[in-house]
DNA sequence: CATGAATGAGGCTTCATTCAT
DNA sequence: GATGAATGAAGCCTCATTCAT
């Protein structure tokens, strides 16, 4: 399936580190853009401002740049949210400031989205992966705020996927359509039904 | 520049209508398995065992078949839904009814899902048209619960891409990946994090 | 190279002239204004509004009705010119006579001119024969009038390929592209120059 | 809808120059062997013992090739006229001299002829402005001579049309059917018609 | 390390022709 | 005679990847 002559191939001057990142950049912008099927290599290097054999001298393939450059982006997301959360114990102020931070991020990374969303058709792997670190995290947490009797008792898995879904949409309609900033007001309504729910008290 | 001469076809005959049913049927298939972008014409016409010249007689390009496609389950959906909910006053029995079908529907046309999701990288416009549609019919229908005080006042719109996440991403995970038998203990559960939320009373 | 089944059919009712009619017709706007290779039969069945297998019952393949349309106009417009310059004895006259028939044809018959320079691309021998049909009474005729020393004496098949190119270039420029009605004086003046040359007296 | 990512590229290696001529090269010969509907862009490139891609790193289409290959020809016969008639002041010996560069220029190129008559068929515009590029020189230079009193005096336009015929229906005719060398005689006597006409003295 | 020309498999689309009704 | 759905060979074009410089 995939023929490889040169094996990737990490950086070992200054240099190379620097085509290398320009090339990470370039392909955020690019497959944000076009669309990972739409894209072409060239549109990448031309974008990075390099040959197209440089290209091969980093990476394998097309889904291996996407694949790093996705797992980072992931990876720095979760960052972003570990330390931003850091310290708040209240499991409904922790949401609130995860929400917050989601947003952000979304907002600085525009192309995040149509990235993740996409990593589904070019590496199921990824796409899994993806879910279920992210989940993992999640639901543990969840567990321990339940077991501490903070909130009320659901199946975690359940509520994780629930948050997710709703970070997911909230984001795609508010930051990604809207281009709308996303208000402290705005979430606060926004975790006032995940405490509350819709039913009449 | 110049007019085509083969035009696309409504098919005249009996024959005819039941050829393209048999297009559009593989290519469910065929693009939920694979992805519009790795499927190919052919996929589908053998799929639908016709020959690839047979595909030109009914569509246009691979973008009309989806298109065609996705806008014909998204309109089987909506009226799955409206049918199997009629006569529902209760808002949170309406939800929960909603979700169950379309849980099922998922389970029927185990290719929707990725079929919707693929969308946005296909046809911008039918994506977002999708979600515009459906989401107007329920802001409207939570808007007037909320008038009739229901259910707690939010804003309705937030509610709506709340509840389609939700459905999204538990579709996701315990329909498409587990392939579970979505129960209705479930759908309870669910039911139940939508009304009262995560707070404790 | 051309693979057939049924053979040609020469209309045998009354309908089914028409039928071939019709589509001879249809057949001249058809590669008239698209040209041979940029038309298809579904143009030449759709102008004369009968379905596509009704064309293979009248002709072979689409260099068929072109190869039978082409000889037919030539066919009349060799027929006009001679039935109009019937009894002209004088050569220069005949000439005269012959240049206003040829350019009234052009008129008349808008796509003939595109339909002649097509031939040499799909059917080499068509052009050729045409050519040599043409000229061989033009050389001959020529021919006559040099023996009884009405005209001066040149290479008569020289003579006559040099009158068809004129006739044809001036039928391009003035009938084709610039639509005006060639009028008395401007043959005139052709014929003048045909005459006396450019040579000063 | 997307720009382009592969955009059709100027050389900017020797190696690159030299690959491109060979493409042209080939596109003379299959074009003017096969006729530029007939010919497929695989003739060109297994002419030009080069790979089916290589052709589109330096042309965008079939018709880019054909409409640079027919403008650069178009502009090498234009120069060898204009050299090659410098200095003659005497309208009939220029005239007698572009006759003869024009038929030696087909015979070196004997696939011009069906070139520049294809053009009609495959880009009306290039085929309208080589006539009005050709026109226009041989107009002005024939007024100019008017003016002079050096010949007789016709409408310009007209007289420059039926040169242009007769140099096309010769070539036609003894160039390339016959592919007779044709000799000065041979032109002399054209000359000499061009110059006195039929009519008797 | 960097370059960019060359490659060719793969996919889309057209349309002349056939044939069952 | 007429119809139009079905066929599939043939051609255009893209672009991920290789490799010589």
């Amino acid at each position: 399936m995939m023929k490889k002559s040169y094996a990737k191939l990490e950086p070992r001057t200054q240099r190379g580190m620097k085509t290398k990142q320009k090339l990470l950049d370039a392909a955020e912008i690019v497959f944000g853009e076009k669309g990972f099927h739409q894209a072409s290599i060239v549109d990448i290097t031309q974008q990075a401002k390099v040959s197209m054999g440089t290209f091969y001298t980093y990476f394998e393939s097309k889904e291996d740049i996407f694949r790093e450059l996705v797992m980072s982006m992931q990876k720095n997301m979760r960052k972003a949210i570990k330390i931003g959360t850091q310290g708040i114990t209240d499991r409904i102020e922790l949401e609130r400031e995860g929400f917050r931070i989601f947003f952000q991020f979304l907002q600085k990374h525009r192309y995040l989205y149509r990235l993740f969303r996409q990593a589904e058709f070019v590496d199921v792997e990824l796409h899994r992966s993806y879910f279920e670190t992210f989940s993992r995290g999640y639901i543990s947490g969840l567990q321990d705020s339940m077991e501490k009797g903070e909130i009320r008792a659901y199946n975690p898995e359940l509520l994780a996927y629930c948050f997710m879904g709703i970070m997911d949409y909230v984001g795609m309609k508010w930051v990604l359509w809207e281009q709308q900033e996303v208000t402290d007001e705005f979430i606060d309504e926004l975790v006032c039904f995940i405490k509350n729910g819709i039913g009449k008290p």
